[in-house]
DNA sequence: TTTGAAAAGGAAACTGG
DNA sequence: CCAGTTTCCTTTTCAAA
């Protein structure tokens, strides 16, 4: 046991998942020598105990004109419960919000923010971002290059 | 054609399958009220031409014990080729490091970094980032919660 | 490109070891 | 945990429109 009820077939079943996962049963069992049986039990349980949440694709995004990724740094006025809350539920609201995060230190919220250029970031800011009441400065930084990019958890 | 040579057809398969790639030529077919065959030929095309990069599986990162994350901005001494290319190739190593970014602005490189806990994140700095050579400053920031968390890019 | 249909292969469920 | 079997479903291929 080395985290919780995983053994070691099912980390080297969730490694092998957060690479690729369309591998077959089939695949799966012969690179770690277990039968078909055993691996779709296992990947059956690590779905149904919320290990796996979800299975995705993930798309080349200069390819569909996601050109331009920011990290937008957040800062609010007030930080009542109830302000938070409602910034959480505004910004999520928007599609080109990938991510948000609330953080510690010097900034409030981190947003990712996708867009096809910065004149779309721009109206983004703008007329979505910026209308949000109890915003108080918002530091937008951009992405110039990815050396590494990964979903997969180190486990 | 919105999207270079995707039509309205391949747009809807790219957002589905980034929702849940587990969706079957059938299931889509019938939502997009194609045949199975259509979907497979456009699937297989959005593959070969490097639309879909790969299929994963998303983690529940708290039952994986990954409950820290951290976004590390760096700031470097040198920015010539030579030494941008050395540090994202050693920071790169670093199984912590989920992404890399080199940024516009005040810091040169973003890094997400995913630990179990503050101790593994403090032994992660010491040990490895902070002996990188030429790094000037860390300032490390770290994600009290998620309200938004999407792989999908918005198309 | 799209389609329906056929062939091949994998998933799921079950047995018994 | 495994091997084998059966059934069902999905993927893959293909000829035709």
């Amino acid at each position: 046991m080395i985290l919780g009820d995983l053994d070691k077939i099912d980390i080297e079943i969730l490694r092998l998942l957060q690479d690729d996962a369309s591998l077959t049963n089939k695949e799966i069992s012969s690179k770690l020598h277990k039968s078909i049986a055993t691996i779709h039990e296992r990947i059956r349980k690590l779905k149904e105990q919320g290990y796996i949440k979800r299975i995705v694709a993930i798309l080349d995004r200069k390819k569909i004109n996601r050109n331009l990724i920011a990290f937008s740094h957040v800062l609010l006025k007030e930080h009542t419960a109830a302000t938070l809350i409602a910034f959480e539920t505004e910004v999520s609201k928007f599609n080109e919000v990938m991510e948000c995060f609330q953080m510690t230190g010097a900034h409030d919220f981190i947003l990712r923010i996708a867009t096809r250029d910065m004149e779309e970031y721009h109206e983004f800011l703008r007329n979505k971002l910026a209308t949000l009441p109890n915003i108080t400065t918002v530091q937008s930084y951009f992405v110039l290059s990815e050396p590494k990019s990964h979903t997969a958890y180190p486990i």
